[in-house]
DNA sequence: GAGCACTGC
């Protein structure tokens, strides 16, 4: 496109000649000049560090005679251990050198000066290192001192896959620099960016800087960029790894660092041109693995067994259990409570209490995983365990310390895409070698331990693959199409990712794309693609919001958009269902679940301004206060853009007969594609093109067989295929609202509903042609 | 008459 390159003109073309306008000679000169100083060769040094002089870093800093990109290992030691701080001035706090004593005992500090090194040698270096080589906290401030970011005003980015690591991360890394979070070491995430002009390390989820790169392809802030967990092989990681490779070229001065945990680096190493690798081991104690025999044909079974045996015959140590949801997480507890009781009773063991682990728990329920485990029941008595059920959940983002004994059944939930019916699910599936290995691991955290596979050697060699497939060969890419045009990629064909999906995953996004005229028929971004990319959100979601001025419903569609982007925010505990389904009717609305939905948005706003406590009211009403919250920022932060981007924000009166017709219709603008006919017998309906699906209107809606016509917001694949979230439509406003994609004559979908369809048309022409002629 | 692994903007 002509303004990305314009874009990308304009920025390279500012750094260069920064860096050439604004050399500045060195002025200085006192006594502690180099011993081969040369006034006339000055600039030179003035070049390696980033076109300033040493004139920025204070005179008798510990950084002083540092030359950007050739510092080694022995000057940043001496640095550290200085009175003053480096790069505050201030006195260095007693908490920091004990915290330094600890850092230099961290495997990776021995290699300080080879990882300088071979820094200096090259643009992009890949970094291997095990958990607990505190690669994450150290390799970027080792960074620092080698950048000297303050000099050259770029600066260094760690990416991270969650929030929750890039805020505590950043926290634990100004702490061993004696700085305040938010000042010199910062991060940024959704919602909350803590850094300031002064910050020179910044922490941020990878999803952030992918945004930024959006409006600066040249990520000209930058002079290294960190990716930190690539193994894991984030969407966004996956994208910045394409990008970066190919920044690499038009920005010489930019290094890069990828870092991954496990033993995959080659694969890495050979992506980036054979970049040098270093690794560095990790600090984790030696874990026995154990095979069963023979196949198990219920793993759940098994793994209750397991456990029960482990709690009765090993010594102490807590156990970690990998199950795959949530329901069979909390069944397994409730059985494995009664069967320690029975344990007590019969056979004197100890004591074991059974905490289930997995993400939509309640925060404060997650952290009860860490209380300590229970003592034994009487003096001298067997002692006490705790045992966690856990989901993926316990693999990578959470942590426990004091785990003995893995049990791994070998499955996991994980999300499928066919392209063919344009659809997500989860399906429980085989984990990954690599899986079984960082499961295995968590074994082996405090001392050593062992686990328990719940399969063969044989199928863990043989049926087991190396690593799970990345989230970008399992994804609709829609929205990551849409990020890579906005990203200034034109060749999707050639771009030069690491895994390419599949062709017919490439054809499906664009083909979804063009049908919401974010892409025109060249494939080139339109003005509404361009402007769908600026929202955090799906294109069919962004085109609806962005298109909902047109149907006088912004507010009101800003909150359904914000809803929708964020889980349920029904609860529906097991013992109380009844009570949580009369709590919802309150709030239904007989067209809709996204009206409902809007209902519940709106009576919480209520409640927000009466000062009756909102949290307390989301519990009587069966609610996530979570949830809402969650909705209400995003909510926020889709309305800074909607303003930003000069999108008006309005409402139809609500006492307007046409005030919920509005919003249905705007609904349409989005989700035109997931539409639903009913067939003519009962309670069957069929999607109106992707291979007609049959489908059921989930049980948990408040539509049940009303409407012929409905809109839904997803399809789900479990014991049966159902629509979830479904509003009712009129089949006028398909033909209305997207004519393209109901164009009649180029119809491919069933034939019984083109012709319902065309009925329907002849019918708003007859009314047209009657209101014409009068 | 249901079952949302986990992230992220």
């Amino acid at each position: 496109m002509a303004t990305g390159d314009a874009d990308r003109k304009r920025s390279s073309d500012a750094s260069d000649s920064l860096a050439t306008a604004k050399r500045v000679k060195k002025e200085d000169g006192g006594d502690d000049k180099p011993a081969a100083y040369n006034p006339y060769l000055a600039h030179l040094e003035a070049e390696k560090n980033g076109g300033y002089a040493n004139s920025t870093i204070p005179k008798g800093s510990p950084l002083e005679k540092f030359t950007r990109r050739e510092t080694t290992a022995k000057q940043a030691f001496k640095a550290e251990d200085s009175d003053n701080n480096p790069f505050t001035g201030e006195p260095h706090s007693q908490q920091y050198f004990k915290i330094l004593d600890g850092r230099r005992n961290l495997p990776v500090h021995k290699q300080r000066q080879e990882f300088l090194d071979m820094y200096h040698s090259t643009q992009i270096l890949v970094f291997v290192g095990e958990t607990g080589s505190g690669k994450t906290t150290q390799i970027p401030q080792y960074v620092v001192y080698d950048e000297l970011p303050q000099l050259n005003k770029k600066l260094i980015a760690c990416t991270q896959p969650r929030r929750v690591a890039a805020m505590s991360v950043a926290q634990r890394v100004a702490d061993e620099m004696d700085v305040e979070l938010g000042q010199e070491v910062g991060y940024s995430i959704r919602f909350e960016d803590k850094t300031s002009p002064r910050t020179m390390l910044k922490y941020m989820t990878d999803g952030m800087l992918l945004r930024e790169a959006m409006h600066d392809h040249m990520m000209s802030r930058y002079s290294c960029i960190i990716l930190d967990e690539a193994h894991e092989r984030t969407l966004a990681t996956d994208i910045l790894m394409a990008l970066l490779k190919q920044l690499a070229q038009r920005r010489p001065d930019l290094k890069i660092i990828v870092m991954s945990a496990t033993l995959d680096a080659q694969k890495f190493q050979k992506y980036f041109y054979d970049a040098p690798l270093l690794a560095v081991p990790g600090r984790t104690h030696p874990v026995e693995i154990y095979y069963t025999p023979e196949a198990e044909n219920d793993y759940v079974e098994a793994a209750l067994r397991t456990v029960l045996q482990i709690h009765a015959t090993e010594p102490e140590g807590d156990i970690l259990l990998f199950l795959t949801g949530e329901e069979e997480i909390e069944d397994t507890c409730r059985k494995l409570s009664l069967e320690v009781d029975e344990m007590i009773r019969e056979a004197d063991s100890g004591p074991m209490v059974v905490y289930p682990l997995y993400g939509t728990l309640p925060p404060h329920q997650q952290q009860k995983i860490f209380q300590p485990a229970p003592p034994p029941l009487k003096k001298g008595g067997r002692p006490g365990r705790k045992c966690i059920v856990s989901t993926n959940i316990a693999e990578t983002s959470l942590t426990i310390d004091g785990i003995v004994y893995v049990v791994d059944p070998g499955f996991s939930k994980q999300k499928i895409y066919n392209p063919r019916i344009r659809v997500e699910s989860l399906l429980v599936s085989a984990i990954s070698k690599a899986s079984a290995q960082q499961r295995a691991g968590r074994a082996g955290r405090t001392k050593p331990g062992k686990c328990f596979r719940l399969y063969t050697e044989e199928a863990f060699k043989k049926e087991l693959i190396e690593q799970t497939y990345p989230e970008i060969l399992r994804s609709n890419l829609a929205n990551t199409v849409l990020e890579l045009k906005k990203l200034g990629v034109e060749d999707l064909v050639h771009f030069d990712l690491m895994d390419p999906p599949a062709p017919e995953t490439m054809m499906r996004a664009l083909e979804e794309l063009n049908y919401l005229a974010c892409l025109d028929d060249e494939g080139e971004l339109t003005p509404l693609g361009s402007l769908a990319s600026e929202f955090p959100l799906d294109p069919t979601l962004a085109v609806m919001l962005i298109s909902s001025p047109e149907f006088y419903c912004s507010n009101e569609m800003l909150s359904i958009t914000s809803l929708l982007s964020v889980p349920n925010v029904f609860v529906r505990p097991a013992n109380k269902r009844r009570e949580a389904d009369q709590m919802k009717d309150l709030f239904k609305h007989p067209e809709g679940d996204h009206l409902t939905m809007l209902n519940v948005y709106h009576a919480f706003k209520g409640i927000q301004n009466s000062g009756e406590d909102p949290k307390q009211w989301c519990h009587k009403h069966y609610l996530s206060h979570r949830h809402l919250s969650s909705a209400d920022s995003v909510r926020a932060q889709l309305k800074r853009i909607m303003e930003t981007q000069g999108l008006e924000l309005m409402s139809t009166d609500f006492n307007d007969k046409n005030y919920y017709t509005n919003i249905r219709r705007a609904l349409v603008a989005g989700f035109f594609m997931q539409v639903a006919k009913k067939e003519s017998s009962g309670k069957i309906y069929r999607t109106m093109k992707d291979n007609n699906q049959a489908v059921m209107i989930h049980p948990s809606s408040v539509l049940q067989t009303d409407y012929e016509w409905v809109l839904y917001n997803e399809f789900v694949l479990t014991t049966k295929q159902y629509v979830r979230t479904v509003t009712g439509i009129r089949p006028e406003w398909l033909l209305e609202i997207a004519p393209v994609y109901y164009d009649l004559d180029s119809w491919d979908g069933q034939k019984d509903v083109k012709q319902a369809l065309k009925s329907v048309q002849d019918k708003m022409r007859r009314r047209a042609a009657m209101k014409g002629g009068r």
